[in-house]
DNA sequence: GTCTATATCATGATAGAC
DNA sequence: GTCTATCATGATATAGAC
């Protein structure tokens, strides 16, 4: 069974790299971690992806293809149901950022590990990290952000995408984990209310993100781009 | 002029490696980099600061520092005129959130470098440097909770304390740079809108947080913590 | 296909001359 | 205080045996 024990190594060491990646950073993880820990050969990444950049690459895209084609499933729907109606924030909201919250609890693909790698990974510095991330959510972002400027024809588009900026970067921080969080916690909070995992904290999510992207424009904003 | 000397090596030391450490992250930037980059010996770090991570340290102290005191100082002043009234969300938002982002044109004390450091560096793994946040930031933390707890006496504490998180999600993500912000432009913004500089964003961000902390409470959510 | 062994180089840190 | 020289370690990657 040479093509079982192939993709059960390659499975084994894309799970340890999300892992170990997620909690020490890409340039904080070495190889020999990755491997020892795999309990796999050295030469084992090498041969299996190439360089460890690759890794990386395909340990975002197994979790990432899934879950962008998952949102444009759900998004397709929502329009299909709609009937060429303008969709509800709160519903392309969801699609988007509910989908993406909802993984925590499916272990199958990845789970709170894999969240937590993206939410940390969204500010790294690694220029080709940034430019595979850019790519691998081209296609999804073009049709969210065409879905929010025909939600809201009143605002200027240029004010939308920055909401949209704001609020992939409230989601991604909530998703880095909650060792973060002791920056706010630390204080009022017992660890059971703030970590309440992904039920407690999708609503909690949902009420700011809508509260913001719905927020009356400032005074002195321009009007929308031509 | 030892005591000259002695300042402009470690001034050069840390204003090189914040630049290289915001390019690159800490794990990413070798201290030869940072040596070769300020023209300074490769055993002056050591000598200086001890090691590497002491010197991550002292680079985040020495902005850190300022702008906390500063935030408390802008806060101090808010509540001495309002004698005792609780102040309004949009004050302490804008003395917490508009004193960080003010900060990007203020060359002298780190302008936007390192302010795209701080925001990319809230969401790095290591161990040491999220101790090191908590432990800096834990003062003013507690400061601004506790007039956000007094501004919104009929918002659930716990609730409170989620949207302050969110909140600095949102903003770090903004700070952290507009490389990252490709995910989201690189299609209907030009250059010149998506990059309008701290006077564009800190209105819109404003915006978008106040709409956010003052969202109506989703339903489902209990009452605050005793 | 998998692994051993190794090549080649970069890293953080330090000892000791000046 | 600053520099040179060097240490011990760990990094990624690969050549070649099986």
């Amino acid at each position: 069974m040479p093509e079982n024990r192939r993709n059960a190594t390659r499975e084994r060491i894309l799970d340890t790299a999300e892992t170990l990646f997620m909690a020490q950073g890409y340039e904080g993880t070495s190889m020999r971690q990755i491997t020892g820990q795999a309990q796999v050969n050295l030469a084992a990444v090498n041969y299996h992806f190439g360089s460890k950049e690759e890794l990386l690459q395909e340990v975002f895209r197994r979790r990432l293809k899934w879950l962008n084609d998952e949102r444009l499933r759900v998004l397709d729907a929502l329009e299909a149901e709609a009937g060429g109606h303008a969709l509800k924030p709160s519903q392309i909201v969801d699609a988007f950022f509910g989908t993406l919250l909802r993984m925590a609890g499916d272990r199958k693909h990845g789970g709170p590990v894999f969240l937590r790698l993206l939410g940390r990974t969204l500010t790294e510095p690694s220029e080709f990290i940034r430019t595979f991330l850019a790519d691998e959510y081209r296609e999804v972002m073009e049709r969210f952000k065409s879905a929010l400027f025909k939600a809201l024809p009143d605002v200027p588009r240029v004010e939308i995408v920055w909401r949209f900026h704001f609020m992939l970067g409230a989601t991604s921080y909530a998703i880095a984990g909650t060792d973060t969080l002791r920056l706010v916690t630390d204080w009022h909070l017992d660890a059971a209310e703030a970590d309440g995992g992904p039920e407690r904290l999708l609503p909690r999510l949902m009420t700011f993100l809508l509260g913001g992207l719905r927020a009356p424009l400032p005074a002195g904003t321009g009007p929308g781009l031509p």
